[in-house]
DNA sequence: GTATGCGATGAGTTTGAGTCATGCCTGATG
DNA sequence: CATCAGGCATGACTCAAACTCATCGCATAC
């Protein structure tokens, strides 16, 4: 039984240019070879597969339904083949096509996104994973290899892994238009006595800087709302709390959102976020791109 | 610049030997080639992809990440040629690879699944596309080529299309298991006099056999329901009333339901389904394989 | 009838994949 | 330390597959 073959991606090749001109010659002269090679590879093909993919009626090759099928499965395999090809590209060019990313959430709804598209847009061989998680997790995942790159709030401590900072700014106060606190050009700690809250839920309920800082300055809250930081924005224009945060992640999500004030804040609170990779990424090409990528787009945020 | 050539499955057939085998003389071992052949292929696909996939330390090849991620891209693609030989083994067999069905709601939950699962065991190259209907659209599916086979209800009129008679036989009465009827070995008309029915939600609404012959009997029915067919044995079973349906339809949706009694009704009300495709099907090989997949699958269905 | 375009095919040529023989290197062994 | 085994690279060669060339038969157009 003629076993089906599928040694040489030419004949295919041929196949699909004879299919799509319509007729020998015709393919011969698209693809620079004599129409006697055509039709050799062909009928070589036809035996090859078993199939009778083009009848001889009247001089004339007349494509059969079996031929239709096979082209479209062809086209298929060629786009396949196409992505190996980028693929291919991204390995020479970066050293990999994969990038499996982590990232924190403050920085998963709007920088990582763009970093993303950005890194896509020069180079569509990548193959990217993009998952969101606590800063915690983040390391672990880069540790363990599950990813690549991670992004998480600084400082962090890991032996094994290399850590890169790629901005240190501080916290700002969102505000909700309206509020009184929303015309000032600034905003204390001490501004915010008997102001409700809006804070970030994170893990460690106790490390929230903010309100240690109230603590320590002896300010009275009136009150507090912990929310995903993905939620913070809404809340605040909402009318909620006023929240203080870092400008990355508040720019990100006001981008589309009216409603919201956002100000300066007294005393700073150091916001640091930065890359994060395991030892032996240290060489891979792919990283000074991103770096690249990084730097550009956050000369898009204020600050 | 080297443009990513990919002429030779052979060399990346050949690169994933070795990347399995780990070395360039049991990978010549295992293809049943010579080491220097193996060297050869490698050192040229190397060139081919401007890429180093094996670093020579100490005289031995050792992967480099690229290659690692290159055998990942590679198994996938060998998968998609996989497909492709799957496809063409169809398409010489049953002169497709390719069968979209449409089907009546009646035959859509047991008759065809198994059908497609019986035609899928013995040639997974099948690419099916299924989709269930009222028997008007099965028609219009098939007529116009969104489908190549479609199964309805007899007796049905199209110029086009080839009509093939699969099954007639009776309808028979569902009776919930504890109902009065339930204990008889046959139901007659005469015996729904003052039942509860429940019908099958026909889009012409008047042409219900069941409710038509009750009429021309002078039989007084106590109420009917409308439902999907799919769902008329439930509501027969939690003794909403009595239906009057198919016997395939009944079985394919009795075998896991209990508390149902399935009776003979009489007069004999006939139910008749078949197959129908366009007149350019009439040679497809597929058509007499699926013939004999429903022959077989029809001996399972009472009588 | 002639010219043109298409496909098939026998004969000849080119190409490149694979072999053979060989050399170099390294790590194990006694 | 000497020897040996196993692994990779490479120059020279071989051979089959792929392609070209030349030519033929067939259909259609003018």
């Amino acid at each position: 039984m003629p076993d089906v073959n599928i040694h040489s991606l030419k004949a295919l090749a041929i196949f699909k240019t004879l299919f799509e001109a319509g007729s020998a010659s015709q393919a011969a002269r698209t693809l620079g070879i004599t129409q006697s090679g055509v039709s050799r590879s062909l009928s070589q093909l036809e035996q090859n597969l078993g199939l009778e993919l083009f009848l001889r009626e009247k001089n004339r090759l007349v494509a059969t339904p079996e031929a239709r099928e096979l082209y479209e499965e062809i086209l298929r395999l060629m786009g396949n083949i196409d992505e190996l090809r980028h693929s291919v590209l991204a390995l020479k060019e970066f050293g990999t096509s994969r990038l499996r990313i982590a990232a924190i959430p403050g920085l998963a709804f709007g920088f990582v996104p763009r970093l993303v598209a950005a890194l896509l847009e020069d180079n569509r061989g990548f193959s990217i994973s993009f998952d969101m998680m606590s800063s915690h997790d983040v390391l672990r995942e880069v540790e363990s290899g599950h990813a690549d790159i991670g992004f998480v709030t600084l400082p962090v401590t890991s032996r094994q892994l290399r850590v890169e900072e790629w901005l240190t700014t501080h916290a700002r106060c969102l505000v909700p238009r309206g509020h009184p606190l929303a015309t000032r050009t600034a905003v204390n700690i001490g501004d915010l006595e008997d102001q409700y809250l809006v804070i970030s839920n994170q893990p460690n309920v106790g490390a929230d800087p903010l309100l240690n800082l109230a603590t320590t300055h002896g300010i009275h809250i009136g009150g507090k709302t912990e929310a995903n930081i993905g939620a913070i924005t809404a809340l605040v224009a909402n009318g909620v709390g006023v929240s203080v945060m870092n400008p990355i992640t508040a720019t990100d999500q006001l981008s589309q959102r009216d409603g919201v004030v956002v100000l300066p804040f007294t005393p700073e609170i150091d916001f640091s976020f930065g890359l994060v990779y395991r030892e032996d990424w240290k060489h891979a090409r792919a990283l000074e791109f991103i770096r690249a990528c990084g730097r550009e787009l956050l000369k898009e945020y204020p600050g």
